[in-house]
DNA sequence: TCAGTTTTGAACTGATTGGTTCAATATACC
DNA sequence: GGTATATTGAACCAATCAGTTCAAAACTGA
């Protein structure tokens, strides 16, 4: 045994996602990732093999979080687990918008797994939401998941954009107009 | 008189835009955008004040295309425009999504005037959008504009990372659920 | 206390960034 | 054709980028 490194690296992650968040990939530099983690470059390095390393971890460890899976995952399933999935965007997350939503803006730049993450994560959600539709609406589930992951897509957008007010309405709204369905 | 320039400003804002469209603001190189639209750095500068001005520029002239003003306001105002303006996401721009919704995303590290061009636009468009509405439906014409323009902002976004098979499919079953509001 | 092992901070590298400078060049007008 | 004026391309700049190196420091186990 040696010295033991004083940082942790699900702490690390934790610190670097919200910069990855706010000013993504590229505007992103490895001396803001120090000064966020309060970890030395040399620490970032021996424990990431390189930027795109640190931000895809901090992806992953992102897509992992169990809240959104929970809140669709509730007995029973129905319109009431879409509705709270949908009022997350707002609420939990009142942060600056899904990390997930916002590494789709710059998938062209990033490196090829961060696409693969993103996909495999989408498909888990919409399986579930897909489960919270059956026999619940007559259009075809898997579609209408589609347009509730479209719109949740859209308002994790807008909100690095507008203000939250009057956006409960906006859920209300779409909500009958899904039940309707 | 002096030797006359042999770029055209529209023209350079035009070859500029699919490549901040494609990697953002901050991994455009002025190097990428000399390739791009085929100005030397002297002629860019000497057309724009620096990058971010140049990058304004595109994205202004990007709102004043015409397109979606035009469908928005063909006569009988209603549902039909509705549609072909969702449409339009697809179709019209098929390239990687819209520049104004991409643009969103960066918002933080853009100049404030990004924000200003892109608040003003869309409140141009959510107006038209309510013009159509008007009458059409039982709920708050500006809620579902909002709607529409959200799923628009998702749709836009999507088209970054999904293939565009069956996306039809879901704008009909969108257009059915605001509808029946 | 000391040997062995690991982390750390700071200095360093070469490439690239946005932006400037300026002499050479190309044009228009007379 | 000559001259005034404007554009151009290439060299240049300081700053920053991601990433490396390594000696000094800090810890463990004995």
């Amino acid at each position: 045994m040696g010295r033991p490194k004083c940082f942790n690296r699900e702490q690390v992650l934790a610190d670097a996602l919200p910069l990855f968040l706010e000013k993504g990939f590229a505007d992103t530099s490895v001396q803001d990732l120090e000064r966020a983690t309060g970890v030395n470059k040399s620490g970032l390095y021996s424990e990431f093999e390189d930027k795109e390393d640190l931000y895809l971890s901090s992806l992953a460890q992102y897509v992992e979080n169990p809240a959104a899976a929970e809140v669709l995952s509730a007995k029973p399933l129905g319109w009431a687990n879409v509705e709270r999935f949908l009022r997350m965007a707002f609420e939990c997350r009142a942060q600056k918008g899904c990390f997930v939503v916002n590494s789709v803006r710059e998938l062209s730049i990033l490196p090829p797994r961060a696409k693969s993450i993103i996909t495999n994560h989408l498909k888990r959600v919409r399986g579930m939401l897909v489960d919270n539709l059956e026999g619940k609406t007559k259009a075809d589930p898997g579609v209408v998941a589609d347009i509730i992951l479209t719109f949740n897509s859209g308002t994790s957008l807008e909100q690095n954009l507008r203000s939250l007010e009057k956006s409960g309405e906006r859920v209300d709204v779409f909500m009958r107009m899904l039940r309707s369905l």
